[in-house]
RNA sequence: GCGCCCGUAGCUCAAUUGGAUAGAGCACCGGACUUCUAAUCCGGAUACUGCAGGUUCGAGUCCUGCCGGGCGUACCA
């Protein structure tokens, strides 16, 4: 941890420099470097300072009232070279940073690191299994699978940001009693001109169909047990059938995650790890950790949970195996093939579940005495329901149906803008416009999702979810299309040359109160990723980039870039705004949110 | 019954993990485009942070008990 603030760069020479001055005028040992480093906040209103140290956490270090330390480190901390002055009011030690200096620092760091600004040694290289998406084959990928999918890519970028290597896992439903449903319908209606056009589609109505028949003939459904059971057995034509349907599908939710911006290294599922579940099983069994229970197989984890709760079934009755056993034997596979420092299942309302499976493998660990137990290691990233999108009332909305919902909005907010406003916006041609206004759509609808932090249950509803103004993503957008709308100014006209060497610009021309507090701005932004990463809360850089763009679009409402009465403070200008497009464009790019030049 | 999550402005959400005067967006009202994209900006009103206790220098945040909502509660995954 300590690791990145002192690797150079960053932000890491301010801040470093700061938290070395306030540990020497504290008084406080090296070991004390995280507690300051931490402490560090700001202050409520500018007025009183860029930055504050709390003095309450050292009192019981120092043994002296928190007024005392701060008044006392306020007269011994001149010296350093970023301090302009200080102001302690009462427990609290304010610092008015020395802006000349501090802005061209804070600048340069960003402009050099450019695409890499931020990025963090925190994982040192360890391995984060991440589990994301999952869809249920045969049942529809909805909007709620949205969800999944997002939070997990966006998770999985920002830790790979941080120095992680991340191994992305698309743990698909592919085996299960569901498919003898699918195939039951399929040997009794199956069309193969409609599988061929409609696919997965095609699969979700058969599914749906063979649960209806259920109801009026209970029988349907020991006809599909039947079925799933002949498959596990390996009967051939059904094992044949079985990997069509599975190829069609991942097949389908490729294109999806394409038009998603989303990717995985693997689409192994349930079926591929039903091949070890036996062998677990009766591994928990040896180490007496399994019982037999009413004629099935389960493991007790209410003492381990120290609460009242269901023990974890590992096989039922009838002697087929659960998916908790499956989610066990696949725990172990990938603590075998990673050796994780964490190992991820971004999946919702199912605390219990997962409770269960890692209390299992807990009591494994102890049982077999492993060298390291690894089951503390497993994170349930659990997120809120969205609400009114129930499958069995059939108002699911599909994936699909909002994204060319989105797409479609977009185009529409776009045209009426151009007409209300002519001559405002650059001309598109058609092919910009459809290709502006999918990528709009989908700003919307992946930064609703992270709009909140993750528990929050959120209501489907198209408006809302359809928003572009506000605290959206096509505000981000719009946000970084007019920094890129200013450089193709400057470019054009007198500045072609200043545009591309802003690194060159006298940073110390930048002396307004919003110029200042862009840069404080930016500067923050290593910060809030790490935040983001350490709380798996994507969230928190969304909340970030959008604080960001409204201090530019303050900025940008009252001072002019271009044609100002200096040219080299125009030049130090665009150094600015190369700056806070940088940081834009790195934490969109983080949230699967394109960074347009053009909107 | 038990467990997990949520309760903050009319609505949707924040609040640097216990820090100073609880902040944004939507909606509403009033302003700002012959010069860098008005999907924007500026100004205005709105709060007993569900209720009651407790912990301490300090609580929206932590602990206890209620109230309200969501989800789950061994043979569906």
């Amino acid at each position: 941890m300590r690791l990145f603030y002192m690797q150079g760069g960053g932000f890491l020479k301010v801040r470093s420099s700061l938290v070395q001055s306030l540990l020497a005028a504290l008084g406080l040992p090296e070991d004390e470097r995280d507690l300051v480093e931490r402490g560090l906040i700001q202050p409520p209103d500018p007025e009183m300072g860029d930055i504050a140290l709390p003095c309450f956490p050292f009192a019981s270090i120092l043994k002296t009232s928190p007024h005392n330390i701060a008044k006392d480190a306020a007269s011994k901390l001149m010296q350093d070279p970023f301090i302009e002055r200080l102001n302690p009011q009462g427990p609290y030690l304010n610092i008015f940073l020395k802006r000349s200096k501090v802005i061209p620092v804070v600048l340069m760091e960003i402009l050099e690191q450019s695409d890499s600004y931020g990025r963090q040694n925190l994982g040192k290289d360890e391995v984060i299994v991440i589990d994301y998406s999952h869809p249920n084959i045969a049942k529809p990928f909805h909007f709620g699978h949205l969800r999944s999918t997002n939070i997990g890519a966006d998770l999985a970028r920002i830790l790979d940001y941080l120095g992680y290597r991340v191994f992305r896992k698309n743990y698909i439903g592919d085996w299960g009693t569901q498919f003898g449903f699918v195939i039951y319908a399929w040997q009794k209606y199956g069309d193969e001109k409609i599988l061929e056009e409609r696919a997965v589609d095609y699969l979700v109505e058969l599914y749906i169909r063979a649960n209806k028949e259920t109801e009026s003939d209970p029988k349907i459904h020991e006809e599909a047990k039947s079925l799933f059971k002949r498959l596990e057995e390996g009967d051939e034509k059904l094992t044949a059938l079985w990997k069509r349907f599975r190829a069609l599908s991942i097949e389908t939710y490729e294109k999806t995650y394409a038009r998603l911006g989303v990717e995985f290294d693997s689409f192994e599922g349930e079926a591929a790890i039903s091949r070890k579940v036996d062998e677990v099983i009766s591994r928990f069994q040896k180490a007496g950790v399994a019982i037999e229970s009413e004629n099935a197989i389960v493991v007790e984890v209410s003492d381990v949970l120290n609460r009242e709760i269901a023990p974890c079934m590992l096989r039922k009755s009838d002697g087929s195996s659960t998916y908790a056993a499956r989610d066990c034997a696949e725990a172990i596979a990938r603590w075998e093939d990673h050796k994780f420092a964490a190992n991820m299942y971004v999946c919702s309302r199912q605390e219990d579940h997962f409770a269960q499976v890692f209390a299992a493998l807990k009591k494994l660990a102890r049982a077999e005495n492993w060298e390291y137990d690894w089951s503390d290691r497993c994170e349930n990233i659990s997120f809120g329901y969205v609400r009114g999108m129930s499958t069995r009332k059939g108002s699911a909305v599909w994936l699909g149906e909002v994204l060319e919902e989105a797409r479609d909005r977009a185009r529409a907010v776009r045209l009426a803008k151009e007409t209300s406003n002519p001559g405002a916006f650059p001309r598109l041609t058609s092919e910009q416009l459809d290709r502006i206004s999918e990528s709009v759509g989908l700003a919307a609808l992946l930064y609703n999702d992270v709009s909140a932090s993750r528990m929050r249950d959120l209501d489907f509803d198209w408006d809302t979810v359809l928003r572009f103004d506000g605290n959206t993503g096509p505000y981000l957008q719009y946000t970084y299309a007019r920094i890129a709308g200013v450089f193709r100014k400057a470019e054009g006209g007198d500045y072609s040359e200043d545009s591309d060497s802003v690194e060159r610009a006298d940073f110390k021309l930048l002396t307004t109160e919003e110029e200042w507090s862009l840069v404080l701005a930016v500067r923050e932004f290593p910060k809030a990723v790490l935040q983001s990463g350490r709380k798996r809360e994507p969230h928190e850089i969304a909340g970030y980039l959008q604080n960001l763009a409204m201090k530019f679009n303050n900025y940008y409402g009252a001072h002019r870039i271009l044609n100002v009465e200096h040219k080299s403070l125009s030049k130090a200008r665009l150094g600015l705004l190369k700056a806070v497009q940088n940081i834009l464009g790195l934490g969109m790019n983080l949230l699967g949110i394109s960074a347009l030049d053009v909107m």
